[in-house]
DNA sequence: CAGATATATTCGCTAGTGCGAATATAGGCG
DNA sequence: CGCCTATATTCGCACTAGCGAATATATCTG
């Protein structure tokens, strides 16, 4: 029975399923500027950590972002879809996060993160966030 | 408080909460050929009607659909939604559509129950269906 | 290996959601 | 009006999802 899973699996359930929770929505509104790690994710969103990397996972199953482990820290990116029609959902779903929810305002957290990590700087310079 | 409703209120939230039901993607995809009645819907999907109608009301709140009363019965249409970046999501959820789940069968069966609607002609010919 | 930090998972719990069955509402017709 | 057909809503229930708290796993460093 078992195919070649030549399809990656991307089911339409588990892509709305997953684009219908705001907080995934708004982690896919960071994503969209670029590959950050964990921390940066759940600084930025002022979510409990076990919050997020519980999103996360969902939206890992659900085959909508890609993760990278670069020593103690896990960074996630916008997967690469194959299928043009899950990718052309995802893309007007990042265009509508845009323009309404809370997207600016995450991000504009997200860069003062980035910039000023002091207050986990001033404890360990070897930190992340 | 209460600002001019110039914006119709479409929600993301409701918007994708309605999108991640198969039933009403279903509904989407038969209803992007066109407006139908309520009774061509629940039977070219084949579930029972007040599932069919549970579902429409689903759409008709997260304003992804119109209605249009024609004596006995109501067809169901996409509405014409005013915010850009909410039709987008839609018109890439319906392409979407379009290429996996049970669209065609669907559209198939709906022609087929147009065209045909002898069971319920043999009993009044004055039914919809 | 011990300890520290980052990330992931599990556990109760609560709230929401979809379903089938039954029922209510609405409009048309004799 | 009484009946019939189409559509909508309600009710009880099983199931799932998300959350906070606690815990487990992974990786690095010394």
């Amino acid at each position: 029975m078992a195919a070649a899973p030549s399809t990656p699996a991307v089911k339409l359930d588990d892509v709305f399923a997953a684009l219908a929770d705001e907080t995934r929505r708004r982690i896919l509104g960071l994503l969209a500027a670029g590959e950050i790690c964990v921390c940066n994710i759940h600084e930025a969103l002022d979510v409990p950590q076990p919050t997020a990397s519980r999103h996360l996972a969902h939206l890992r199953k659900a085959g909508l972002v890609a993760t990278r482990r670069a020593g103690l820290w896990v960074h996630y990116r916008l997967a690469d879809l194959d299928d043009p029609a899950v990718a052309g959902v995802l893309r007007s779903t990042l265009a509508a996060l845009h323009s309404s929810e809370s997207t600016g305002t995450d991000r504009r957290k997200l860069s003062r993160l980035i910039q000023i990590p002091l207050k986990t700087l001033e404890k360990t310079a070897k930190s992340c966030c």
